[in-house]
DNA sequence: ATTAAATAGTTAAACGATTAAAAGCCTGGG
DNA sequence: CCCAGGCTTTTAATCGTTTAACTATTTAAT
């Protein structure tokens, strides 16, 4: 009972074939006679064999790996994102590597050596800082790679999937814009990644042009904790402003906990309007306005492209694709407008449709004002 | 320069010796000389070298590649878990395998099959209902294994790593009774979790021997949506109770939106204590009350028995690691005990301790009353 | 000085698939 | 009837390591 684990060759022995003839009928990289294949395949079926990996990568050079990499896996927006290849990858009979960078590209890159010596047949790779590392850059002409999240839709190194952030910023602004609101805090994370750049610039845009507008620009950091600080400590100096666009989840939950602590009432004294839609977001006694990033969409789009490239014979041109947010009103944002009768814009909730133009330009920035 | 990758044989041959040595210097598995040691990592180096997996995996039969099985990345709780291993696992020269069965018992089994394909050194499985799977009941032999979470301590299948739900469900219970609460609604997503058992079993066992004590068992389902429904249901046929306990997440989350929707004040009108301890806990105007799983310590504790496995040459004896979580006091539950002299207790804080004693006996259960 | 034991390095045979190249086997046209 | 050409199947080499078995060298013990 205890036998060793059965072979190719034991399988084209039961069956009275070549072990080419196995192989083929399991790659399928040869036709096989219908009638010989499923004696082979009952062959297997009962010695219970199954294909080692080993010796098939060693022989052939080639694996059905994917390699996935994300700043942080505890974030649910990338969990998410994971989970959704990592169910994709396995219809397409291709396993997940996962590996997370911590957000700390000293870990990204040894990480990232570590996940490219499995010799992937693919990688899909959100970066954890501003900068593609040169890993990644070289490997891009020999390895399909589709580049997430954290870059510009305008990079030409690798296709891209991003949310259209620009879009993101002004829907958010917007929205704020018309229900009166003038004095606008954009809480930052991490000013230089492009998604926040990009949310900054759509924000600012239609804020400053907007007669009174006043985008105020508040770099919170990347922990809660000090985000809380960062914010208490603009109040302390400044009026309570009208709104605060909240640009991660990060700073999102920073605002909200030196709300909580100094006793500012959402929306009576200020308006909030979050990046990512998050279960707890609903579960408020004012649940959250926020814009949502249509995960599963971008999930489905990194998984279509890197296929395209991995199953490819030829060359496939480089594509950016730009994916739009939606708005989800609930109650964190309060109408503050005159009530005399202006066209009141309607909230755009077109969840996650695709941008089929895959171009995009960078819209010139006006800050009202600077804070560090 | 676009030279094929260098093999063994390469690097043998610079350094002037056989590919047994180089094999030997890298695998450390026989001693060479110091010298001879240098030559060929000075080789290895100049040539770029790095060992192939797929070959070395075919000859040894062996891996450096752990499975990790989850019910759902999606959840923080399992992310975090999953994302701790990984650091673990690498920095002791192991390769993760993630796969979540998206609380699926069909999925479980298929990709538990999926990554056993990979003949992983090691699984740390977190099933995702109540019944341990045959294929790793047959494996637990031959293959070391920790079974986390979603089990009992009890099991003597393989080691396990746990929460100690039961004290859990005490703490909880004790805290409220302490503040005077009576009435109190335990809220479950799925009973025949060994978790949510064992929190029901501790925090029942507490309140229905406590004079006045009222313990309602009610099952919210494991959905946010379907929770808020079913727990606004039971509102309308019953008065408010002095507090819940909400044994998951997704209680937590469907306790809050009914609560919202109702306008029932918290801790006004009704008190609560979640499970585990997210981010956005805090981030309210009532901070919610919260026992704290030890995340840390338990996938340390996970590893390191899963190493201990991998690494030792004789067999091991089977042993539970259970865990102490810690209650975190913030304001979702208001004191409404009379302020005659009453000895109130602390609120026990140690958090994630070891439990040097690995055995456990399950408490008797009184329920106090029963809704579906 | 002799030999046994210990140590270090080498040789060469696997591991289990894939895949060129060779070999059979038909089919149909001349 | 023969042979070209298109299928399908087989033969056998090969991928890059590890490792058992062997050889050579040193050390220790008598």
């Amino acid at each position: 009972m205890a036998r060793a684990r059965p072979s190719l060759k034991d399988v084209a022995e039961l069956a009275g074939v070549s072990t080419a003839t196995v192989s083929n009928v399991f790659s399928q990289s040869k036709p096989v006679n219908p009638k010989l294949a499923t004696k082979v395949r009952r062959a297997a079926e009962k010695l219970g064999y199954s294909i080692d990996r080993a010796a098939a990568q060693l022989r052939s050079g080639r694996t059905r790996i994917v390699a996935v990499m994300v700043p942080d896996l505890t974030d649910t927006f990338f969990a998410t994102i994971v989970s959704s290849l990592e169910t994709m990858a396995y219809r397409h009979g291709y396993d997940v590597i996962v590996a997370s960078s911590q957000n700390d590209p000293v870990v990204e890159k040894s990480r990232l050596r570590a996940v490219l010596s499995w010799k992937p047949a693919g990688l899909i790779f959100n970066p954890c800082s501003e900068v593609i590392p040169e890993e990644v850059r070289q490997r891009t002409v020999d390895l399909p790679v589709v580049l997430f999240d954290r870059v510009s839709p305008l990079e030409t190194l690798a296709d891209t999937v991003t949310l259209d952030n620009i879009d993101a910023g002004r829907v958010a602004a917007r929205h704020l814009l018309a229900m009166g609101h003038r004095n606008i805090v954009i809480g930052i994370s991490q000013r230089e990644f492009a998604p926040l750049a990009d949310r900054i610039a759509g924000a600012v845009e239609l804020i400053s042009q907007y007669p009174g507008g006043n985008a105020i620009l508040l770099d919170m950091g990347s922990d809660i904790e000090i985000g809380k600080q960062a914010f208490a400590a603009w109040l302390e100096r400044n009026p309570i402003p009208d709104a605060v666009i909240a640009l991660t989840n990060i700073t999102t939950l920073g605002v909200l906990s030196a709300c909580a602590e100094h006793r500012i009432d959402i929306p009576g004294k200020m308006s909030i309007v979050a990046f990512d839609d998050y279960a707890w977001m609903a579960a408020r006694n004012t649940g959250l306005t926020a814009i949502r990033q249509p995960v599963q969409a971008m999930a489905d789009a990194a998984w279509q492209r890197l296929m395209l490239r991995m199953e490819a014979k030829e060359a496939v041109p480089v594509k950016p694709t730009v994916l739009r947010g939606s708005l989800i009103v609930r109650a964190s944002v309060k109408d503050i407008s005159d009530p005399s009768p202006h066209a009141r814009e309607e909230a755009a909730t077109a969840e996650g449709s695709f941008d089929p133009s895959g171009t995009q330009t960078t819209m010139p920035i006006k800050v009202g004002k600077m804070i560090h």
